[in-house]
DNA sequence: CGGGTTACAATGCACTCGCATTGTAAAGAG
DNA sequence: CTCTTTACAATGCGAGTGCATTGTAACCCG
């Protein structure tokens, strides 16, 4: 086995200019030899670890969403144990609404590419939003913070952490297309917290 | 002035062409000769009525903005004038869900546009979801519904009001690309209004 | 020190794209 | 009637696309 590099690492980088060029112009504008100036590497480099423009795409797509999910994971860890149910809720719930720059781009990424979702059922199912585990997770977080305020619990709490993260991702339509800001969109967010656990 | 023909008549053939295109296909599969061979004319006709594909896709958006638009007035109008405002608070959040086809069409359409907003300012200006009349004009249904049932009312309306449209709009997201179908999606939204008038 | 496999680089090809150009049929104006 | 303007239809062109093919340098195994 010859000519040992590191696959992987080449395969990140060509992603991540995947991820530029979509925010920048569009998963449209997304073509093999834009990739590869991107990535500043050959075109025959990119046909090399990826057999079609699809296949590059898709783990495109992939990796940003499990980026996504490792960030909400992060924020629950780096919350997580001894602060209360409703910080955590907090936390995890404006993990989405790129605050930062990195979560900024994955945000503008995911919205990038709703539109092929629209007419690519393979992408729809890939961009699910909160599955039922994190719903279930969010649900419990929402009884606990009522606990602790001596609240009674909701009678149908499944639901409004079906809401919370249905909002939480509306938000982060409108932060990624540059209608609302951040900070604001996360105060819109506190509201309704503070609404839920009242 | 020779050869009259009704030239709005044409351009909302070429117009609806593009939009059942963009949800076939997305808005990258929209080229001069697929609206041209969609709509059953030539492509000398759609470059007659549109100097540009820009200018063809522009007007499209434009239209279909529009129609959601009306849309979410004509639900106002019919549930207006004797019905409680309640029902009017309903009925207009529940317009934008695309429970039939046409609103299905036009949703998942503003969807498959989301992804040019992204990298696309003007369009994104379009796209503009629930503007500050529309947005007011909801607080104020909040505030009627719930003196209507007796409830002190909200501190801060605006913001109550704003969540509704942020949420609905979220759900339409979800129901454009299938995750979620339009009914529970209602009920979903159902459940907020519910909530917000507790 | 070959030999064979890997990792590219470079080029070519068929195709599609938006748009420009040119031709032409029809109809009202005079 | 002719003339002029409108409303297309048809074709052409250069650029850009995804992908296939071919060439070549590097490296480990024996």
């Amino acid at each position: 086995m010859p000519k040992v590099v590191d696959a992987e690492e080449r395969r990140r980088r060509l992603v991540e200019a995947v991820w530029r060029l979509t925010v920048r112009t569009g998963l449209e504008g997304v073509t093999l030899r834009k990739v590869a100036a991107e990535a500043g590497v050959s075109m025959g480099q990119v046909q090399h670890y990826y057999a079609s423009r699809e296949e590059l795409v898709a783990d495109a797509v992939a990796r940003a969403v499990a980026a996504l999910n490792a960030r909400i994971e992060a924020s629950i860890r780096a919350a997580g144990g001894e602060q209360d149910a409703e910080t955590i809720l907090r936390t995890c719930l404006t993990a989405v609404l790129g605050r930062d720059e990195e979560g900024m781009r994955l945000l503008r990424l995911s919205v990038a590419v709703l539109g092929q979702a629209v007419s690519d059922p393979a992408m729809a199912k890939v961009l699910a939003p909160a599955d039922g585990e994190l719903v279930a997770f969010t649900a419990a977080l929402i009884a606990a913070a009522r606990a602790d305020r001596g609240v009674p619990p909701l009678e149908d709490g499944g639901v409004a952490a079906d809401i919370c993260w249905t909002l939480a991702t509306g938000l982060g339509v409108e932060v990624a297309l540059g209608q609302r800001s951040a900070e604001a969109a996360e105060r819109v967010l506190e509201h309704h917290i503070a609404a839920v656990l009242r």
